[in-house]
DNA sequence: TATATTTACGCAATCGGTTGCGCTGGACGT
DNA sequence: ACGTCCAGCGCAACCGATTGCGTAAATATA
């Protein structure tokens, strides 16, 4: 059982076959210049011999490796795993493999992270923004030297690499148009970093509404978090509810905070949807789960993991593609009985 | 900006500073035969020319990345992405990166993707099994190639490897007799795969507990699930609650499916945990989003993760360890509403 | 003083593929 | 019959670091 045979090289079924280990490399991706019936015979004796190919070696020469680099924030957490699991997917079925970075949410690690997936020679990039960061050069060493960047969910416009993204603008207006039609007339907003054009996007379109509604904006109504989480969500609701003029509905830029929101009306006797109506931003499965059902906006995480990644992987293909896309994936309102007010 | 300067290698180091390549490499890393100041010159140097070592060079000349492989189900899921994000901090901060591959819990996946691991040259591999999984060959050829497999959480006995997992049985068996401290008569058991052992201990325990109480084991009150999803939890209350004697306690395997549970019971007009008490595993998020909260055994997954990255790691440093441990963690019950019929 | 050790470093092969360039023989054209 | 062209394959130099073995000088031991 414990064998250590020697690994098979093109180099043995060069020999065997009395040719030179280049023809081998080459019948062994179908270069034209090759016979029809070497590329046979040497795929069939490599076969045989139980040949596999070394990546390493390959990667050395071609200072390259076959390898996507990851950066997100955390990855526990629904919508980036989600991400994530689209990403490995789709790169896997390209033979690619993915490696994964956290930055945690902080820009320090995140230039920590990109250089050393840098010097991992990643054939390709991935990468959702920290929530802290605001400079951009830790990415300009791919760039310079065409290694493929492709930015999701959290992008920015400040480099000109490929984007997938959803529409947050027309998302925020949406959900926003949503409350509003439901009859709320106060409505907050529990907002993100302004540095990240997500959640600036989301704002914006909630602003939207309101001006399209004539309605008054009232900055004391709009609270931007740092991170977005339970307890940070928790506290502005309760900002929120203990002003002398309460809001009669928040949009909350994540679900996270929204279902915090639900928790502190629901400890003190604020009835959702009629006092308070809540809508979030994601649909992860805590809002299936929280009773109020949380109303939300449905990201598509997996397929922007999978576009991202067949980004990056036709990028590797044609090296010649200057042109940076933005892509934009469909979003959908879901409405539940978080700000279900009115019976249809 | 658009700079292509060509990377430093030990070779300019060594030519600039008069010695050889090899006197550079081993200084790089402290190699004892290398005279102090020659080390300082040789690191003050690489350091002012921005030299970065090539990894994959040194991969392919010792057949062996530094890159960690790690086998799970899905990516999505709780308490896997916290194991990963556990062993992706653990892992970066050794200086090894991270490469995921899901089996989507299908047994020919595992198998493919450990194949596509082991062409990648991982150097160490972590496993939490697929649900399918009754076959362990597949991981025989990173063993035979010293290559260090940790399983953690889904694992087997059938491998002499490392095991980083909880007490399950002792986590069922602490589960199921809070239940019947609560005065629960009747429990039900919702488990999962009994080839997996996580599932089958925590069912041993169940059972242990019945026994030590003189309970009576009603076989039609234990279903396994395929996959314990919110689906299969739903409609394996369904049969419990519509059994002619059902049951007044559900203990089931994982929080999913004890989400579902409890949803069915609000669905059906059952006070929880009056006429029906639910019991998790894993401390998902949602255990504390439902209403009522729930019950459950806490798992220290980032904690899994980490350690079992740590045994990799210390095997990797050590190729002489041949003894395989099993390391096995703290659980903690989580007693919350879902359960607590007896005010304290 | 001659020999044994230690210290500090160099030589050169090696890991396995990749690729620019060059060579060859036969088909084809005129 | 002779030059042209191209399909088909080989040569050999890489890619960058690692490492067993060898050696010269410095120091220690006999």
């Amino acid at each position: 059982m414990k064998q250590k045979k020697r690994e098979i090289t093109i180099y043995d079924i060069a020999s065997e076959l009395k040719v030179s280990p280049s023809t081998v490399s080459r019948a062994l991706k179908d270069h034209y210049s090759i016979g029809k019936e070497m590329i046979e015979a040497v795929k069939k004796l490599a076969r045989e011999r139980g040949y596999r190919p070394n990546h390493i070696a390959a990667s050395l020469r071609r200072n390259k490796t076959n390898t996507i680099g990851v950066m997100i924030s955390w990855i526990n957490r629904p919508f980036i795993s989600s991400l994530i699991s689209g990403i490995e997917d789709e790169a896997s079925n390209a033979g690619c493999n993915v490696i994964i970075s956290q930055s945690h949410d902080i820009y320090e690690h995140e230039i920590a992270n990109a250089r050393a997936l840098y010097n991992s020679r990643i054939g390709g990039l991935i990468v959702s923004l920290a929530m802290e960061t605001r400079k951009y050069n830790h990415f300009s060493t791919f760039l310079d030297n065409d290694i493929p960047v492709v930015f999701v969910d959290r992008v920015t416009d400040e480099l000109n690499c490929d984007k997938v993204v959803i529409d947050n603008f027309a998302a925020g207006l949406m959900a926003t148009n949503h409350l509003i039609e439901q009859g709320c007339k106060r409505i907050a907003h529990i907002g993100g970093s302004q540095h990240r054009s997500v959640y600036q996007q989301r704002e914006q379109g909630y602003l939207e509404a309101l001006r399209r509604h004539n309605m008054e904006i009232d900055e004391s109504l709009i609270l931007n978090g740092d991170v977005l989480n339970s307890e940070e969500g928790y506290r502005m609701t309760e900002h929120f509810m203990t002003l002398p003029n309460p809001p009669d509905a928040i949009f909350s830029a994540n679900d996270t905070a929204a279902v915090s929101a639900i928790q502190y009306a629901k400890h003190n006797g604020i009835r959702i949807p009629q006092k308070l109506a809540v809508m979030g931003f994601n649909n992860d499965p805590v809002s299936l789960i929280i009773d109020p059902t949380l109303s939300t906006v449905a990201h598509p995480a997996v397929d922007m993991g999978k576009i991202a990644a067949r980004q990056v992987l036709k990028h590797r293909e044609h090296k010649d593609i200057i042109t940076s896309e933005t892509i934009t994936l469909k979003t959908e309102l879901i409405v539940r009985e978080s700000t279900l007010r009115k019976k249809r």
